[in-house]
DNA sequence: CCTATGACCGTGA
DNA sequence: CTCACGGCCATAG
């Protein structure tokens, strides 16, 4: 990732990614609830970025589809991108309503 | 150290 | 329901 100094969290992403990875197939969970397993409650912007920054190879090692926004709401702009992540959440029998994933259905239990 | 940016979130109009 | 605003966190320059 990046030159993590001494005090960088660069554990941060890695955290993040591991995080995401226990998200079971099927099974969606918020950025911030992410963020609140990291035991960062008010980082949900982190854990987009670290998503973010995700995008490139790591893509096939972290399930970085089943990260949604508040309310199932898909956060990559309407695009390729947000089309692939609906791809990949319906493959694994993850239930849309208007392009917005059913919450009640597939969210993550707190 | 300070400013700017972003795959966020909750609240209020 | 949609739009705008402010707050939070981590990173890059």
């Amino acid at each position: 990732v990046t030159a993590a100094g001494p005090r960088a969290p660069a554990g941060f992403f890695s955290a993040v990614y591991a995080a995401v990875r226990a998200i079971p197939a099927g099974r969606v969970a918020t950025y911030g609830q992410v963020a609140r397993v990291l035991g960062k409650p008010r980082g949900a912007r982190a854990v987009g970025w670290a998503l973010r920054a995700l995008a490139g190879a790591r893509e096939r090692a972290v399930p970085w589809h089943r990260v949604v926004a508040a309310g199932g709401r898909i956060s990559l702009p309407e695009g390729p991108a947000a089309e692939r992540q609906r791809r990949l959440l319906r493959a694994e029998g993850v239930r849309l309503r208007q392009g917005r994933v059913d919450m009640g259905r597939h969210g993550m239990p707190a």
